[in-house]
RNA sequence: CCAGUGGUGGCCGAACGGUUAGGCGAAGGUCUGUAAAACCUUUUUGAGCAGGUUCGACUCCUGCCCACUGGA
């Protein structure tokens, strides 16, 4: 069974999507976008869907910027997406960023098909941080202890258990995902990839993100899920340009640091510097030994 | 030239005669249906310059420099 499955992930401003297209091309693959942000229609300057228009890019551009997502939903699309490519004889090359998403792919989680419950979380929205974790803790003490700092402060994160506890403690399915999979990732040194982020938004801005917002402005509210994106959200209460790039450009920063701090841990991740030359040749070589040792 | 106001860490910005708030930024992390999200930790003494008062000065006084505002 042909089941392998190739992942390009690494920080924003890497060229991933580049070197994901001639890869697909060498090795007759299809993409597949792992990015939280591509899949909103008419946000496309703003969150750099700068591919040639002729390449086909699979999950990007479903879902409209007032609707909710979420990587549970996200999953159930790349598997599909990943069968029907597979069908097809060809090589499933997953392209993005949000380490999440590709984690969703390779470890699935049981608790995804746990939905979310509106009705149950309008109120706990309300609740401050303390008294979610004296809910929590009455639920389910052991756990709750188990917590470190960052997440029993995190209110979104003792929500979702909360929610988790109440509305299922038995059997959940859970969704087996099993591939054979290579996972490049790209990666530079922080003083490349600053410069090439603050150009980057020069550039964006000449191509008419500011257009692109008020015209989703039309339609949609600040409030939408995706407009709290960088270099969108930035931009709301009637900022100061300056101001508004200033904040884009540091909001950029740190989602690298962040995205580095995910890849930094998954295990039999290969890294590869963007800033050393040869680097279609390597990723190439790689692909072919992992073809053949497999 | 005169008067007024003000000069605080990489930046913004309070309080205060005696262990220097806070924010931004920066660095490092957490991660099981919002993930470009949300959250955590760390950034341990800096006051325009020169003097003076005081046991002790960022805080009070004097002079100088600089900035802004108003007036000649």
């Amino acid at each position: 069974m042909f089941n392998k499955l190739l992942i390009i992930s690494g920080p924003t401003a890497t060229g991933k999507t580049a070197l994901a297209i001639k890869l697909a091309k060498i090795f007759n693959g299809e993409l597949i976008s792992a990015d939280s942000r591509q899949l909103y229609q008419g946000m496309d300057i703003g969150t750099g869907k700068d591919h040639p228009k002729n390449i086909k890019i699979n999950l990007i551009d479903i879902i409209k910027p007032n609707e909710t997502f979420s990587v549970a939903q996200y999953q159930r699309l790349v598997l599909k997406e990943i069968a029907r490519i597979q069908a097809e004889n060809k090589l499933s090359i997953i392209v993005g960023g949000s380490g999440l998403y590709i984690d969703s792919v390779v470890n699935s989680q049981p608790t995804y098909s746990i939905k979310p419950n509106t009705f149950l979380r309008f109120f706990l929205n309300k609740f401050s941080v303390s008294t979610l974790q004296k809910i929590y803790k009455l639920l389910d003490k052991k756990n709750y202890l188990l917590l470190n700092n960052s997440d029993k402060n995190n209110p979104r994160r003792l929500i979702r258990k909360i929610e988790i506890r109440l509305f299922c403690r038995d059997v959940i399915n859970h969704v087996s995902t099993n591939f054979n999979t290579l996972h490049l990732s790209l990666t530079a040194s922080n003083s490349y990839l600053f410069p090439k982020i603050d150009q980057r938004i020069q550039q964006r801005l000449k191509l008419g993100l500011l257009d692109e917002i008020k015209t989703l402005l039309k339609t949609y509210n600040w409030s939408d899920p995706g407009l709290k994106t960088i270099a969108y959200k930035e931009f709301k209460v009637g900022a100061q340009l300056a101001c508004a790039l200033r904040e884009w450009s540091s909001d950029e920063k740190a989602l690298v640091r962040r995205q580095k701090t995910w890849f930094k841990k998954i295990p039999g991740i290969i890294f590869i510097d963007v800033t050393k030359p040869g680097l279609t040749g390597k990723t190439v070589a790689l692909i072919k030994k992992w073809y053949n040792l497999v």
